[in-house]
DNA sequence: CGCGGTTTTGATTATACTCAAGACCGGTGG
DNA sequence: CCACCGGTCTTGAGTATAATCAAAACCGCG
């Protein structure tokens, strides 16, 4: 039956063997991300909790926004993935950035004013909105939570960055290794991953354009680390066989992530979700 | 005899054919490309002058934070050059970012504890020094100062991005003149460009590492350039001597500069530099 | 006048791309 | 129910781009 918290989130579960989704009430994913840098206080947890007033839908395939386009609102991913590319005049592209529930699209909407980049809907999504008004408001009534956000600004940064020495620096096979890791690392840390286990809802043709290599070699590639039974990726989701193995094909170092600067998922947030009944009563 | 200003940053000046560079007094670096996105205020004027109390110095290919390092405070160039790396076990090494006058380092450094990359000295160099609680001081104090902060953040993040977009997408002889015509453009918003030529001191073995490609790749790319009169980049600087060219073979486009959002240099800031007689009476 | 580092070029090899065709798979209409 | 269709996935053959290995030219410097 799995776990209850509360608030809206995409959860795992394991059936028979199968991988499925489900929303569950819970803290929101962002929530959860943000209790990695702080233990929110009672106050910053409600203003947290207000934000989530107004909601937007997208479709599967949807332009968020596309290259050019003027910023208006900043969007934190409730539930679906989203991507971000540039497209060269002949047709070539590079996704240079993929988004998954928690994360922050727009960020600088308040500071930029065209976008340079598309920002598509990878799957249906559902964001909570934040009008530029209301980010400001975080930044002067909440400065703690204004710096969570800071951080996630940072962590995307980094994780940018990082992609850039897989693509300029990585094998094919290496920078496929490295996403695989990297993406259960961050699925994880918004508990959407089940042990090794996790969705990963991008076409071939996605995630070669994420790597910077064509599909081709993507298949390719993607064989070897098959045959060698590391990894599996089928329509249900990624299952790492050999994590240790991935790791070490990968070359994957976890600080440019930036996750354990600051120990508090140990303290006062998992303190106040052993409260929760049904959750005490879950294993993890 | 050259302009002057009334503040310290290095400046190009074209004489007999060469390039040479020259200390003159003037707003430094930052403070003209704050004026990008900013029109100051007498205040924040003054508030910024006052930042630049505190200086350091670092010599050619000094290590300024390596990885893993704690960060400590955040560096405005003043004068010189850097560049950020990430090395790989077996030597690989990408080269990320590339910062010049005006450029911010360590800008996360109140959010983040651990450096994930490597920031070297290219040049001699001369920073601001900031220490984190000045900096939370700016966004107290001066709002407009740490909005026009953020924007420098932002356009970090674009410029990563599209390198990105090029080392993924751009062949070898796209990347560089790409990286060409970026590096122009920069340098021009901060003054440190005469016309189509600027300093550019970076080793091939350092562009190559930045481009991801190999030093002898690299040679052999930019002989591309060079044998068509496109470019010229000897030990003096590079000058572009077909930017139209060069700009058709990046397949650039400026808006990921983010430069021209915000209309500024027009007004206040070129009104006030006007009132400067040595300024006035200098040409454009 | 060597010396070490950078720059340059050549020959060979590996990685990744292009073009092409076929398999698979879910959805649609006869 | 099955044939067809478009999209995704897969594999093969030939080619281009970039890497590797190696060696020579160059150049500032002690």
């Amino acid at each position: 039956m799995g776990r209850r918290w509360d608030c809206t989130v995409l959860v795992l579960q394991m059936q028979d063997g199968e991988i499925q989704d489900e929303i569950l009430e819970m803290t929101h994913a962002l929530k959860r991300k943000l209790s990695v840098f702080l233990s929110m206080s009672d106050s910053e947890e409600r203003f947290i909790d207000r934000l989530d007033a107004r909601t937007e839908s997208f479709g599967k395939n949807d332009q968020i926004v596309s290259e050019g386009d003027a910023y208006s609102k900043i969007y934190v991913i409730k539930k679906g993935w989203t991507y971000h590319s540039r497209t060269l005049d002949d047709g070539r592209r590079q996704i240079t950035r993929i988004d998954l529930p928690g994360d922050i699209c727009c960020f600088f909407a308040p500071i930029l004013k065209y976008s340079a980049n598309n920002i598509v809907a990878l799957t249906d999504c559902e964001m909570t909105v934040l009008e530029l008004e209301q980010l400001a408001e975080i930044y002067t009534e909440q400065p703690g939570l204004g710096a969570a956000l800071s951080w996630c600004c940072a962590q995307d940064e980094s994780v940018l960055s990082e992609r850039l020495v897989s693509v300029g620096r990585r094998s094919a096979v290496e920078r496929l290794a490295h996403f695989f890791v990297e993406i259960r690392r961050r699925m994880e840390l918004v508990d959407l991953a089940e042990g090794n286990r996790f969705l990963l809802p991008v076409t071939r043709e996605q995630l070669a354009d994420a790597m910077g290599i064509t599909t081709v070699h993507l298949f390719r590639s993607m064989r070897r680390l098959e045959k060698d039974q590391i990894i599996a990726w089928g329509t249900d989701g990624v299952a790492i066989n050999d994590m240790m193995e991935l790791h070490r094909i990968a070359k994957f170092t976890e600080p440019y992530l930036h996750y354990t600067e600051i120990p508090s998922r140990t303290d006062r947030f998992l303190k106040k979700l052993s409260q929760i009944p049904q959750y005490a009563s879950g294993q993890q």
